[in-house]
DNA sequence: TGATAAGTTGAACGATCACTCAAATATTAT
DNA sequence: ATAATATTTGAGTGATCGTTCAACTTATCA
């Protein structure tokens, strides 16, 4: 062997998920892959197939990487909802030159290929349900924990909560100025808090 | 003079706007046109210059069509408020076959294009706002009919109210079922309606 | 009817697309 | 050192990209 294949493996990858998120899997070249990865065609093909499944291991990686990133944050929030309204906060705090300052990746492949490439967009709705998921657990928690009624609808506050997400991300993608989008972030979050019944 | 150009030309350009808006800008070859607009690629030239233009001209009609529907509703509408809720309700009651059951052209394109066209982005940045700002004087009218506290913040409000749009509009692009996307557009309208201060 | 203009045609262009593979190079095992 | 194996290389593949243009058809007007 020639390459610690695991950790090269890895940058490639990391570099492979930033291009595409940036340009789009339609608007990303081979040539963009190959400045991106530092690596020739003949060796991304033989390291990741061809351009769908080198995609396709960037969602899993993005995917991978916010959940886990979700779940952190919940593990060390005082509270569910606490949690929860901090997360949209979160957004509208990125540094300026944060390259995440944009939309989903998820959110942009579907936009992207739900009418073009069927497998991709399978697979990223996929993602986008367990992300939603997660979200249901965070507000079944606060509801464990008596912040929210018994009678609250948790999915209906997840796809409401993911909505806001991407609301507040897609701001962030036109690069709107800063304070606007702190105020969106703050209403979103409010709305959140507002749901806290007293105990 | 051959065709009856006028009339050419439009359903041509609406045909454009048709498989623009489903495919994206990328995804969108000039095969797809010369299919959609049943012309051969010269004629396409001669008409619409390039690509890029017709994707522009698609726009500019995209634009259009939305503007002028919004103002028409609100023009009927009984209150502001009201107008601005029906138009949220509206989204969710469209027919289950209805082309229109997918993301805003704007917002596809400005995911599709920003890092890769700005041209395109710029004037699509432009359009959204003037959408917005059609959304923030029908707040000002609520305002100015009692609808609204004279301290309300119309462009905060009408920032939440295109995000809330973007969202339900991304849930019919994923297909998402019908009922759930009603009870996200009845969420976001009943935050309209709890706005009223009575009078 | 013939001249002029308007509009259409589709083969062909160079550029770029995603992708391949025989040869060269590097690493490991003996 | 040598052989065996793993990996990288980059010129080259056919296909498709957006675009052009000389030849052709159709419409208008004298």
């Amino acid at each position: 062997m020639s390459r610690p294949t695991q950790y090269q493996r890895d940058t490639a990858l990391e570099a492979a998920m930033q291009v595409f998120w940036q340009k789009g899997y339609h608007a990303t070249s081979l040539k963009d892959l190959e400045a991106a990865l530092e690596m020739k065609p003949g060796s991304i093909y033989a390291a990741f197939s061809n351009k769908e499944n080198l995609y396709l291991l960037s969602l899993d990686r993005y995917f991978d990487r916010s959940l886990t990133r979700f779940q952190a944050l919940m593990d060390d929030a005082p509270s569910a909802l606490t949690g929860l309204a901090d997360h949209l906060r979160g957004f509208a705090k990125m540094p300026p030159q944060d390259h995440a300052r944009q939309v989903c990746m998820l959110t942009k492949t579907l936009v992207d290929t739900t009418n073009t490439d069927p497998e991709i967009a399978a697979r990223t709705k996929a993602y986008l349900e367990r992300i939603r998921e997660a979200f249901t657990a965070a507000f079944e928690r606060a509801k464990a924990e008596g912040e929210l009624p018994p009678d609250a609808d948790c999915a209906r506050l997840a796809r409401r909560f993911q909505a806001s997400i991407s609301a507040i991300r897609f701001e962030l993608h036109l690069g709107t100025d800063p304070e606007d989008i702190t105020a969106l972030a703050e209403d979103f979050a409010r709305e959140i808090e507002a749901l806290r019944q007293d105990t």
